[in-house]
DNA sequence: TAGTTTGTTTAGTAAAAACTAAATAAACTA
DNA sequence: TAGTTTATTTAGTTTTTACTAAACAAACTA
């Protein structure tokens, strides 16, 4: 009876994280699992998860997989079990800098780059006659973009160069943007 | 000719944003859309902005609402023109602090909510003899992760307080980061 | 070897999201 | 008033995404 008020707490805290993590634009079924391995003091195999989440087999297989891309968990082998284990991630400033890590291979950066190729066009461009405002409009706008973005790549660039990241840091963070 | 050119590297602008917009977890119509605004001189109506998108009236409509929920557009109207006309908001620090701001309302704070709620049933219940490690277990991973949410929490608030964010802003936190 | 137990891949389905086309509403105009 | 011109809403379609069920593969076991 107490295990089962557990369980529910359980699960209440399980489909918060859901919600949280669809509304990240990501599917529910990572927020789950990660939820009930963050919620496990051991390690759970794959039949596990499935045991625990209702999700089948595959689909666990391969959110497993994105969840370990993240660095949301890891998995694990015992010696002497053909069985993969895993556990989540609880020090979430790593999970932020592993994320932010993963920008590099990404989809995202190929987009970027489209951006600055377009500056690049506008800027080798020799200026015409008759549109002459609308490129150098163009112009601007497309470098103040670009601009921005080197702004923000240098910003993730230092925190993922940080050795370590901790309340500490953010607060002191605080501490200098409140002057 | 020129203006042909000047139109194929602004198509390829918006072909990039759309993608950006869609890494997001965005329609890509939202990426589209702004694109067009951002390269734009003069404000739009919406029919030109259909025009210039080939999205439907409808679509457009909606897209623009989103759009300027999160600030990166702005709705103007012209004395004796019974059109709306939208412009691009070209500052993105703040639409940063725009975006951060709509924290406030949305869904994302109801499913924290639920992770707090998670803590104080955890916290309340008194302890069990049976699994007073599971117990235990889950009480500190719930309350560690509530204390990363709320130093976040601290994070955005201090920086949605800003009146101003600008790229010397950002320069400041990398070279404290740095040290 | 044949038989288990595990994880992954594949093909198909169900559900959700983005979008279109068209009806409606609202604000003006002649 | 009836007729335009605009924006929004609605109903339905298309597209995408998450997921299931089942086949497959790989590693071990008897």
């Amino acid at each position: 009876m107490s295990t089962t008020e557990l369980e529910t707490i359980k699960s209440n805290f399980t489909q918060g994280l859901s919600q949280i993590s669809q509304f990240w634009g990501l599917p529910k079924s990572l927020g789950a699992i990660f939820a009930v391995l963050y919620l496990s003091p051991n390690a759970l195999s794959l039949n596990e998860i499935v045991g625990k989440t209702g999700f089948t087999k595959g689909a666990i297989s391969t959110s497993v997989r994105t969840l370990a891309r993240m660095g949301l968990v890891h998995r694990q082998s015992k010696l002497g079990d053909r069985k993969d284990y895993y556990i989540a991630e609880s020090d979430f400033y790593k999970v932020v800098r592993s994320i932010l890590k993963g920008r590099e291979n990404s989809e995202f950066n190929r987009a970027l780059a489209s951006v600055q190729e377009t500056l690049v066009d506008l800027q080798t461009n020799p200026n015409q006659e008759g549109d002459a405002e609308d490129w150098d409009f163009a112009k601007n706008r497309v470098a103040e973009m670009q601009s921005f973005f080197d702004n923000l790549d240098n910003l993730v660039r230092v925190i993922t160069a940080l050795e370590t990241m901790n309340q500490n840091t953010v607060q002191k963070v605080i501490a200098l943007l409140k002057k």
